[in-house]
RNA sequence: GGCCCUAUCGUCUAACGGUUAGGACAUCGGCUUUUCAAGCCGGUAAUCCGGGUUCGAUUCCCGGUAGGGUCACCA
């Protein structure tokens, strides 16, 4: 028989800004997807009108463009199972509460909010844990759709299951109890209406965060009910705050995934370092393209721990890939950060050497970094000197650099480099020529080599820095 | 508190019972050198603890400890 086509989906609910452990999850539901030939389905989970934040799904979606997860059916694009707003979707999670009704799986809240808190304190006074099964009316009266209607639990057991990162789970009796399917707005809970949609729209793997493990009773007790095979979980573990060892969250310190686009890190480069927290290849490849994760991710290489954010890896990563990229692509990047009076092509490839981002650029430059490029550098002549030689030797040695310097024809690094070197060797210790030059075409005590600047200078400006300083 | 999950260098991780416990980031040192950056070479650094099982446990089992998750008309 034919293995079943692979679906999957990313189904954020639009309460906030996205960070990189809900990203995370997209990613590894796309890669599998892709790795399959499957479909990757965008849903939106939006049957909270209460937290929900306006603009939330334009920036979903902004998100998963800006990392290239383009999803098949979703928002935008359509697809069979349209529309993909759960809050577009009432009529069908009414539908299949009707069956479960039905069935005699499901039957109307008849107490209020403010018994159940009653019921609650009550069993908190006792110690015991609350179960609303413990409440559960005799007889059931009809849903008018008024109260809220709760899934009627079967049987009282421990529920076992497998799951493909975690292998064999178990939960106790306690996490399965008569839980809302349909709220008092006529609003299906989560825990009902994903159900319904991965039914329908086919799901065969569920990627999901951890938090999600102790209400799996729930789900597999609704499939059951259904008589619908559930379709295979895989659970994520957390990633986790860059400093403590709490769970990466909106509350201490996520940052808005779209910070780091502002900030200048490639698309590509986050998809790989997201990838690699949490999953990896069984072999030492740290640096990959989409297409080659798109190769290399298996669910069975997804790890049980949860792995804290290490912005130091991300750089790196990121700088990896900036090195990768095209001369011509890197060119334009940088100077599209560079601040317009300081577009020289000619300094590009000394900023790819130092940064590992784009952002750095743009600090840097505000740091005044590239100034000395554009503007002659204020001298001081007792930085002028070589360690323990006098300046007048470097006076001496900057005099010799001009002139042969001046019957240089063509003026480029590597011809820069082998007079000022030839120059250099005669004396006792070449610093004391290659120094005072350096520092008189540049100005500062950190600076790139003085050949390279001479050549993105000039032989008429790198000479007039030199006559400057005698 | 009940239920559940997890545990290898500071961090991310490899090692499907036998390895001098491997790699990467970070860090430190060296080379190169006129200073930075880059590059190359090298170093420091880990199996949470205690019991089993086994000729042999990072690996399997049990207990402890620690961390995390979850117990909503939130997802």
């Amino acid at each position: 028989m034919a293995e079943k086509r692979v679906v999957t989906r990313f189904a954020p609910s639009p309460t906030g800004f996205m960070h990189v452990g809900g990203i995370r999850t997209a990613l590894y539901a796309f890669l599998w997807a892709r790795k399959n030939n499957g479909t990757f389905i965008l849903r939106i989970e939006d049957t909270d009108k209460e937290r929900e934040v306006a603009g939330s799904i334009d920036h979903i979606k902004e998100c998963l463009k800006w990392l290239g997860l383009e999803w098949d059916h979703g928002p935008d694009i359509g697809g069979p199972q349209y529309p993909y707003l759960q809050s577009e979707r009432l009529d069908l999670y009414k539908r299949y509460a009707q069956i479960l009704i039905n069935k005699g799986y499901a039957y109307p809240d008849p107490y209020t909010e403010e018994e159940l808190e009653d019921f609650r304190k009550k069993a908190e006074l006792e110690k015991r844990p609350f179960l609303y099964r413990d409440h559960r009316p005799e007889t059931f009266e009809k849903w008018d759709e008024s109260k809220p209607l709760r899934f009627k639990t079967p049987e009282i057991k421990t529920s076992a299951w497998n799951d493909l990162v975690y292998g064999d789970l178990t939960a106790g009796p306690e996490a399965l109890d008569d839980f809302i399917l349909i709220k008092g707005d006529g609003f299906p809970t989560y825990n009902f209406a994903h159900i319904v949609d991965d039914i329908e729209m086919g799901v065969t793997h569920v990627m999901r965060g951890q938090e999600f493990i102790s209400s799996t009773p729930k789900f597999l007790a609704i499939y059951e009910a259904l008589e619908v095979k559930p379709p295979l979980f895989a659970t994520l573990p957390p990633i986790l705050a860059p400093d403590g060892k709490k769970k990466l969250g909106k509350r201490d310190g996520a940052k808005d995934l779209l910070e780091y686009r502002k900030e200048g890190y490639m698309p590509e480069a986050m998809v790989n370092f997201l990838a690699l927290l949490g999953w990896n290849p069984g072999d030492d490849r740290e640096i990959f393209s989409k297409e080659e994760l798109i190769q290399a991710f298996e669910i069975e290489r997804i790890q049980k721990s949860g792995a804290m954010l290490n912005e130091e890896k991300l750089d790196w990563v990121n700088n990896e890939h900036i090195k990768k990229l095209p001369t011509e692509e890197a060119t334009a990047k940088v100077l599209e950060w560079l601040p317009e009076d300081r577009r020289n092509p000619k300094i590009v490839p000394l900023i790819l050497e130092r940064i590992s981002k784009w952002s750095d650029i743009q600090k840097m430059s505000e740091e005044g970094e590239w100034d000395l490029f554009f503007v002659a550098p204020k001298i001081d002549l007792e930085k002028l000197v070589f360690k323990d030689s006098s300046l007048e030797e470097a006076k001496k040695n900057i005099t010799d650099a001009i002139s042969a310097l001046q019957d240089l024809k063509d003026f480029t690094k590597e011809n820069v480099k082998e007079v000022l070197m030839k120059l250099g060797d005669n004396l006792p210790k070449r610093g004391a020529l290659l120094h005072p030059v350096r520092y008189a075409l540049s100005g500062r005590e950190k600076s790139p080599d003085p050949f390279i600047i001479s050549e993105i200078l000039g032989k008429d400006e790198t000479i007039q820095r030199l006559q400057k300083v005698l």
